[in-house]
DNA sequence: CGGACAAGCTGA
DNA sequence: CAGCTTGTCCGG
């Protein structure tokens, strides 16, 4: 099948400059490149040339990929009489094989848009991880609902695999989990279901034929699918979503973006839905309050302002849990350390008044890192004027550990390789991700999650309890979740110990709104060499810094921001943009 | 990105 | 001023 409506009723197409056929706009795919450039399509590749398409084409002497993006990118005529000196335009050098469809290329230019990157980045992620000659036969067809965007409130022990499989049952849908292994997970439950459904990006080709669901990690947001019948988010909240590199896309927005664009249901499915998702999905089905209080665990809080910071890592009655329980998960965040103050007389943390963050000791004072609000070093519970800095956290932690359970300790990290057998694990929250089943999972330094200095850290706090809920399950699952923090009023911990986590939206929200932050507003960090003429371009939002070499962006809205960055244009040279950034 | 070409720097 | 480096521009 030829896409002979692109070039049909175009003149030139049969004109002096292209005796071979008809012409395409082409894409490179080189980094630095953003630019369309026109081909003509030799005979024999025409049935092959739609749309998406990767073919290799000869630019400026040298042979590159690119991408067919449809009807060519300039009134030929005039563009090329005055000095080619009658040239002839360059034929496509080769068809590589099948690419993108025509609403994810589309989709693609949203996203460049929305996250100000180029389009070549976004299409390689939407395009096959290898050459596609040929398509597998299309799976059957099947109807396609009408519908709207939903997060549905699930609690960790809810059944998320029952929406899962609805989704997957009633049409061809496309379903995103957070990670690869979460996704590789579903795929083998779904076939054990007798689903047929390709696995993104490996079954690429089957996906792009239809007929079946596809599941994948966030790249899978731009998995081909001729007639998308549903779309389902599973942890909408998973920061697993966000693209670390920029362009910095959001698959859980991609997919939301798309459904809308498509006209079917979009389900976000999260026991914890977070602000920036509520804003971009209004509509929240909440389960009934004891439905949803019996799907959290029961949450151990273990107050410690009473404990000697020197004490160590192991309050008393971690040490009893940890004897009355058999499978045991030890999270101890050492990424990203927060350098915390307690006071020394009565053990209270030094916080903000203004945004609760955690203060640092400058000069002779306390500073926040956050909103940048000072004041003298005196303790807010006590008045006490001496302030000690707590250490939390070792690789000793383990053998400490084994010490203390007489029992083998195992450690986990983001880097181990195979998951070790023993009976205690303790590693940073990555072994949340590891773990199968725990009896027990115990943050030994909540603190450290709860005043980590970016500004979704209660919200990704509450996300790390939620998962040790499916580690031990619910609330009449016989698990447990301890909690050692010296905070233990923190409105965290208050939804957790309550199952029901709209106890921190009205909070959040109103910190958020006092200090402008998403999604009351719309950041973006924009860094490197040609930042300062960025910068100087950008008109009508907010421009702060440079702070190391940085600016922050702010404007109302995403839209506005997008607008702005837009109309700025991209300078020339090397230049990082991370709009919706991670850490701040 | 990476080649082309132009404008600046060095050394006899 | 040749011969080289560094910088800016642009690609069909």
């Amino acid at each position: 099948m030829g896409a002979d409506d692109q070039a049909g009723g175009r003149e030139v197409g049969a004109g002096p400059l292209t005796p071979d056929g008809r012409i395409v706009g082409v894409l490179p795919d080189v980094p630095a490149i953003d630019k369309v450039f026109d081909y003509s399509v030799p005979p024999s590749m025409d049935p092959d040339v739609r749309p998406g398409t990767l073919v290799r084409v000869s630019l400026h002497g040298r042979r590159v990929g690119g991408w067919v993006l449809g009807p060519p990118a300039h009134a030929l005529a005039s563009d090329l009489a005055p000095n080619s000196g009658g040239r002839r335009l360059l034929p496509l050098a080769k068809v590589t094989g099948w690419g993108p469809p025509e609403d994810v290329i589309a989709l693609a230019e949203w996203a460049a848009w929305r996250w100000a990157g180029r389009r070549a980045s976004l299409l390689g992620t939407a395009s096959p991880p290898f050459a596609v000659r040929g398509l597998p036969p299309a799976g059957p067809s099947a109807g396609r609902a009408e519908g709207a965007a939903r997060i549905v409130r699930i609690p960790p022990a809810g059944d998320v695999f029952g929406y899962v499989l609805e989704a997957a049952r009633s049409g061809p849908a496309l379903i995103l989990y957070p990670s690869a292994v979460e996704a590789a997970n579903a795929v083998r439950r779904l076939r054990a279901e007798g689903v047929a459904v390709a696995s993104h990006p490996r079954d690429w080709a089957q996906a792009r034929a239809g007929g079946v669901s596809v599941v994948g990690a966030r790249a899978a947001a731009w998995a081909p699918m001729p007639a998308i019948a549903a779309v389902v988010v599973v942890d909408g909240h998973d920061e697993g979503y966000q693209e670390e590199r920029a362009p910095t896309w959001h698959a859980r927005d991609v997919a939301i973006e798309r459904a809308r664009r498509a006209g079917v249901p979009c389900t976000v499915l999260s026991p914890c839905p977070d602000l920036a998702m509520t804003a971009a999905v209004p509509t929240v089905v909440v389960p009934s309050r004891s439905e949803e209080r019996a799907g959290w665990p029961v949450l151990d809080v273990v107050d410690r302002r009473a404990d000697d910071p020197r004490t160590g890592l192991f309050s008393e009655r971690f040490a009893s849990a940890l004897r009355h329980h058999e499978r045991v998960v030890c999270v101890l965040n050492r990424k990203g350390r927060a350098r915390l103050l307690a006071c020394a007389a009565c053990g209270e943390l030094a916080r903000c008044e203004r945004c609760a963050s955690a203060l640092s000791l400058v000069d002779d004072g306390l500073a926040c890192s956050a909103c940048g609000a000072t004041r003298p070093p005196i303790c807010l519970a006590c008045g006490a004027t001496k302030m000690k800095s707590l250490r939390l956290g070792v690789t000793r932690v383990r053998e400490e550990l084994e010490a203390l359970a007489g029992r083998p300790v195992g450690e986990v990290t983001a880097e181990t390789g195979e998951l070790p057998t023993a009976p205690i694990l303790v590693g940073t929250e990555a072994v949340l991700h590891r773990a199968p089943k725990a009896d027990l999972v115990a943050f030994l330094d909540f603190d450290q999650e709860l005043l980590a200095p970016r500004y979704r850290a209660a919200e990704q706090a509450l996300a790390l309890l939620a998962r040790a809920g499916r580690l031990v399950g619910g609330r009449h699952d016989g698990g447990r979740v301890l909690v050692q923090t010296r905070l233990p009023k923190h409105e965290v911990l208050d939804a957790a110990l309550h199952g029901d986590p709209g106890r921190l939206h009205g909070p959040e929200a109103e910190r958020r709104k006092l200090l402008r932050f998403p999604p009351f507003a719309a950041l973006a960090l924009v860094s490197g060499p040609s930042a300062p003429e960025l910068i100087e371009r950008i008109e009508g939002i907010e421009a702060l810094g440079p702070d190391d070499g940085r600016w922050l962006l702010r404007a109302p809205s995403s839209k506005a921001l997008a607008d702005a960055l837009a109309a700025a244009g991209r300078p020339a040279g090397r230049l990082r943009i991370e709009v919706d950034p991670l850490r701040l």
